[in-house]
DNA sequence: CTGAATACCGAGTGATTTAGTAGGTAATTA
DNA sequence: TAATTACCTACTAAATCACTCGGTATTCAG
């Protein structure tokens, strides 16, 4: 798995998308200003989107985006895969005298995890996240923030 | 979240030495032959691993790395910490007028979401994984590969 | 005591990625 | 017809990746 900024900016707009999306397309210039994304950026990014039918473009005025299909069916690693091509790791492509030995065995390791973590966000779709925070007020309790800001410390 | 193939390199190697190291030392040499990865790229990772206090050095003849703590203790969050500096993201730092507004929701899920990742990466430890493997033949049923090979594809 | 083995340290580097500019064309609507 | 939007390609400064090189410090084996 590959969770890098690119990633990042690719959820966030799309998650931009889902909420505000509902009445009619939504610009890019509109993302841009919403997100603080470059216009530019978004649309190498919504390139990518649209070829993996993530999102629908209509042209003209009045124009902009729609969800290629509905927030419940569109997942997490769909769109970060869309933006971050999915590059495969180890599974030892014979460079070393690896198979079936110990020493494989460090790369099923990381294999399964990769899978696992692959799965999680496979899981979570973007309707998901629009549902959990409707009707939250600011400061209210949120489900999904377990723990509140344990990152730049020890897990 | 940032999880590159820098971290997958930080995990890959210390499930190394976990796997390997039960009985003394293990040298970067071994794990730069055993996981093809540059031993000088290594040294650097190990570096970051040391300042966290997730390896610990003995040096001389017959030397190499130990874990830290107990393979138990070691998250695959505190790896990807450790060698990929975590960096915030939005929270609105003031740049729009977001305070408050709808604008922000996004940038709430995002967090939201973000730290569920992490919660996620924080609950897996070494130990977790080398146990999970141990008593298992090659091509027996493993609980951690839910979904076989879907990555590439859609979800 | 000497030499080898190992960790430890910093500077430098080509390739790739990131995030963005610039400059268009195509389609659609007002 | 003109404005607005998506759509497309090329370019670029900065950062990051993965690695090389050349050292120093410490410890063990002989």
């Amino acid at each position: 798995m590959r969770l890098s900024t690119k990633g990042r900016y690719a959820v966030t707009a799309m998650l931009d998308l889902a909420i505000n999306g509902k009445n009619g397309p939504v610009t890019l210039a509109e993302i841009s200003e919403n997100q603080g994304i470059s216009f530019s950026y978004l649309e190498q990014l919504f390139a990518a989107l649209r070829g993996k039918d993530l999102v629908r473009g209509v042209r003209g005025p009045g124009g902009g985006y729609y969800l290629g299909k509905s927030a419940d069916e569109i997942s997490i690693a769909n769109i970060i895969c869309a933006v971050d091509e999915w590059v495969e790791f180890t599974r030892c492509g014979g460079r070393q005298n690896c198979s079936g030995g110990a020493r494989c065995l460090t790369h099923t390791l990381w294999d399964d995890l990769s899978t696992e973590i692959f799965n999680f966000l496979a899981n979570i779709t973007l309707g998901d996240l629009v549902k959990r925070n409707l009707g939250k007020k600011s400061g209210e309790e949120n489900p999904l923030s377990i723990v509140a800001n344990s990152r730049s410390e020890a897990a």
